[in-house]
DNA sequence: CCATGCAGTTAACAACTGTTCTCCGAGATT
DNA sequence: AATCTCGGAGAACAGTTGTTAACTGCATGG
């Protein structure tokens, strides 16, 4: 594969990119569902009807940014599992190294971030429910990473997956956090993080104690 | 007070009202920042030019409809410590009682429990910071109703309001969930609400073990 | 080298938006 | 009874929206 798609297709990608990326960053200050075609397309610099060749609407574009978005989060989150998975380290500085590559992801993908916190649950049902799935995904992604370590000996599965959707929660809810906090304060949501991530960590290996 | 508030402000308040019930009901399938003030005043049945009687514009009625929703959630929250907090009853029981508490808010104010997921992280400022900060307020309530049970001897402050945040923020994650599962599904949510609060509450019980 | 495919353009459309100004009529005030 | 107040109606405005149709020019594959 790959023989140097046709100066053609290149052009194609290109302008389908910087729509993609024009509307992530016109987002900052709306909602997928009040963003229009033609405000797409005039940060881009491109007649109206150009969008079509692309997208068939904007819901489209907004599948497509999930993808986008969840694919670089995806990358974040096994680098993660492997940095934390060999499971000599323990709680704590597992803890600060997650909290430490959240705050880094957040730090360089602030747009992706804040898109798919605010579509999570808004308006349009189709990225709605890209992201849901997308996010599940991660949830066993997550489980399964959990499901070799030795701490989850004697676990239900059930109880595994929910533990994992609680992590991946956890993560979307303070990288959302990170990006609403005042310039300087992230310091302190980290601090936040991490002592939820320890109470969670302690009600994990206690949660076998009463059986 | 209160003379019985003349048949004018009564007509007011009462399209007023109209104008808020309508709005919370077109924003079922769509976010803030793309309703407009003609739509909802098309659905009441008023001139568009009557909105101005009551509302700056739309992120003023925003903020009107955060005041409705979480005042009425914070009914239900009050209710929830009232009937949970004597101290008495262990872990399970209390568990029980606030996931059905949820269960049966979100039941009885769907509409309001969409808004406020929706608007959380949506597009309009102004919106976005009113729930954030009634949310912070209701955080302080459930931190203060900690403080006084035995369970948080010895705790500090921060990680009292810690805990709580999570317990609100929880609570907020489970309602919306409720909204979104499938019908017949909310047996299931419901479930996994109980396993995750059993899961908090285990961290909380031994919070203070090593130190 | 030429015919075809196709990304992007131009022009036009009906529909809709927020906002202003002017007016009306009924409740409130004296 | 006369006057004032003010919630709402009506008409008009300049701008914007999504979508259509027919076009242009260039990379492409035979």
């Amino acid at each position: 594969m790959s023989h140097t798609l046709g100066i053609r297709q290149a052009q194609k990608q290109k302008t389908r990119q910087a729509l993609l990326d024009a509307a992530l960053q016109l987002l900052e200050e709306q909602s997928l569902s009040s963003l229009g075609l033609r405000e797409v397309t005039r940060a881009v610099g491109v007649a109206p009807t150009a969008f079509y060749r692309h997208f068939r609407d904007m819901a489209d574009l907004g599948v497509a940014l999930v993808e986008e978005a969840l694919d670089s989060l995806h990358t974040t989150l096994v680098a993660l599992l492997a940095a934390t998975g060999d499971g000599k380290d323990d709680g704590e500085e597992r803890i600060a190294a997650t909290v430490e590559l959240i705050v880094a992801y957040v730090r360089t993908h602030p747009a992706h971030v804040r898109f798919i916190a605010r579509e999570q649950h808004g308006g349009v049902q189709a990225v709605r429910s890209a992201i849901g799935d997308q996010l599940a995904l991660f949830a066993q992604e997550v489980k399964d990473q959990f499901a070799g370590e030795p701490d989850s000996a004697g676990w239900d599965e059930d109880d595994l997956l929910m533990l994992a959707r609680m992590y991946v929660d956890h993560m979307v809810m303070t990288a959302s956090s990170l990006l609403e906090a005042a310039p300087g304060t992230e310091q302190r949501v980290a601090v936040g993080a991490r002592r939820q991530l320890r109470l969670l960590s302690l009600g994990r290996h206690h949660w076998l104690d009463e059986r």
